[in-house]
DNA sequence: GTGAAAGCGCTAACAT
DNA sequence: ATGTTAGCGCTTTCAC
């Protein structure tokens, strides 16, 4: 037995029923007389039958419809990596009835209102969203709680949603792993003090960030019995001016946003100093090939927003079920294996 | 137009043609007018025709067999990884109408041979295998090529196949990003020499290893004048016994091979020396766990192995092309992030 | 050379 | 409550 794949009909021909008996009682859809419930049942029980979910999706096929409300690409190079996975995916899914639209938003509150407003009402089949300002926006948020279509968030979990998958970091575990790194790097803890800087933060990502740096904290303090950790913040390039000032028995850097590269001028005085930064965007690249970064953390926007569209279009095609999240890895990216990660 | 997807059926209508015609002319399949062919040809230009995917393996159903020419799980933990990522896509595929047949074999030219020679002989869909003592046996590769079948190569590449795809590493290339690492741990490659050891080494696998070592030498006689740079081979523990005498000026040991835990008692009386290693073992595990090994480098063989099916089915369900190569990044992987790796 | 039609396995509308 | 049937889009067989 369990050799061959049973289909409805032959389940149909053993249960001496009907094939649709037969998928009104996998499919729970009532309508059944006890008896004729039990004699399915009992077929099932002995076979291991598992729906063709190629016929299944060729039945339903009704052109889905997904949204994807996302930062404009003009919002930075680690959107429109986020944008080419999901484009990735567009392209995949197509010859499966799949078809995307985009709403993308720039960061201002009104615009990304303006977007979700818009991806709200145009009832789509599944939904993916980088969600911010989610306190000043609630009323949206429940209305899209209420449309009741599966939903991916990216970077920013939401809860409350009944079928929805959240893509993104264990940002405190990368803290700590880029504190062993830089462990590693500057031999042991020992000498010099250590520089966590929040560059370049934009609202609404500042939780992250803490994240990362308390991780980073926890491996030094557990480590060992003291190291020094000082933490500079900035939003705007001229705060760093003054850095040079720092920067005299700094063992090493860890920059928790994408703009480490800001640092380049002050790093080239100072080649000693170990950094480790986050993304690979074309000036972060430029800086690890240079030698002036030591390690970036690849979070992977690619693949993140790829899986995204993947899991939705798996629920709609073939009815698997939308985990409730799924954490990526960083990928540890330096000069040498550099090239594995860019196209 | 180009919104809608477009149907054999609409364009049968479109050409006033028949689905058949159609269907004749897309596929060349001739016994077509000219006339016909032509109609056809001009819709086709200016719709963008993509057949539906489901639609295809529906209709082409017909149980596909990939065999699985694998080492024995007893042959090591690496194959048993190996058969979990093969075991993963079959039950994932298993509702796709794709079943599996496994031809396991112990690492002897006979029993190889043997496996192979099976799997030939029971006209299989596919192929996945891993391909050891080819020259000895290449009468059978001769016949395996004749089969025309795809065949997905895993860790070793064969050539001359028409539809083949190769899954593994860059050898070369993982020993240079391990020379890198080991720079940054050793502090920019002054003082000390270091290891690199071929551990445990089987017969034909030597020259990945020859690749990595080769590529770890690179690394460092591109960066500094001259770094030393000892090599020790062994194909049993015992030569490792009187290991001891090489390590008093050892900076960092570069293990090729998934065998860096025989070092253990030796690492625990040098906590100072870096060590590389190889493969995601349950021993390399709880060494990198304990500190004794810094740098795990995956090779990954799961993720490997699924793709290599994976990619096989693609072919057989979606007739979707069958790339040359894929070639996996090893992953970077230290005691901090070594959970995002296991199960 | 061409069109008509069956059928892959499933769902859902429609009879009974 | 249950059985029958049409049809998703494609391939393939079979008449003509």
């Amino acid at each position: 037995m369990a050799k061959k794949n049973h289909t409805l009909k032959d389940i149909a021909v053993l249960a001496k029923v009907s094939r649709g008996t037969v998928d009104r009682v996998i499919h729970k859809r009532g309508r059944v007389s006890d008896e004729a419930r039990k004699k399915v049942e009992q077929v099932l029980d002995q076979i291991d039958y598992r729906p063709n979910l190629i016929a299944k999706s060729l039945k339903k096929h009704k052109n889905h419809m997904i949204g994807a409300v996302i930062p404009k690409k003009e919002e930075g190079e680690y959107w429109q990596q986020c944008a080419r996975g999901i484009r990735k995916a567009e392209i995949e899914l197509r010859q499966f009835g799949i078809s995307l639209i985009y709403f993308p938003f720039s960061s201002i509150q009104e615009d990304f209102e303006k977007q979700l407003s818009k991806a709200i009402s145009q009832d789509l089949d599944a939904l993916l969203l980088v969600p911010i300002y989610p306190e000043p926006l609630q009323h949206l948020f429940i209305k899209l709680r209420e449309l009741k279509i599966p939903v991916a968030f990216l970077n920013t979990n939401m809860h409350g949603f009944e079928q929805a998958v959240f893509l993104g970091q264990a940002n405190r575990k990368s803290g700590r792993l880029a504190g062993q790194l830089m462990d590693y790097m500057i031999n042991d803890g020992g000498q010099g003090k250590l520089l966590v800087m929040h560059l370049g933060i934009k609202s609404g990502h500042s939780t992250h960030l803490a994240e990362k740096e308390n991780g980073f904290r926890a491996y030094f303090s557990e480590k060992y019995a003291h190291t020094e950790i000082e933490v500079l913040s900035s939003d705007s390039t001229s705060d760093i001016t003054d850095l040079e000032l720092h920067l005299s028995d700094v063992a090493g850097i860890f920059v928790t946003t994408s703009k480490i590269h800001q640092l380049n001028s002050h790093l080239k005085l100072h080649p000693h100093i170990k950094t480790i930064g986050y993304d690979l965007i074309p000036r972060n690249i430029e800086s690890l090939k240079k030698g002036s970064v030591n390690i970036l953390l690849n979070q992977n926007p690619e693949l993140q927003s790829y899986k995204g569209i993947t899991t939705l279009s798996d629920f709609l095609l073939y009815t698997k079920d939308i985990p409730k999240r799924k954490l990526f890895p960083v990928d540890i990216v330096v000069s040498e294996n550099i090239d594995d990660f860019i196209q």
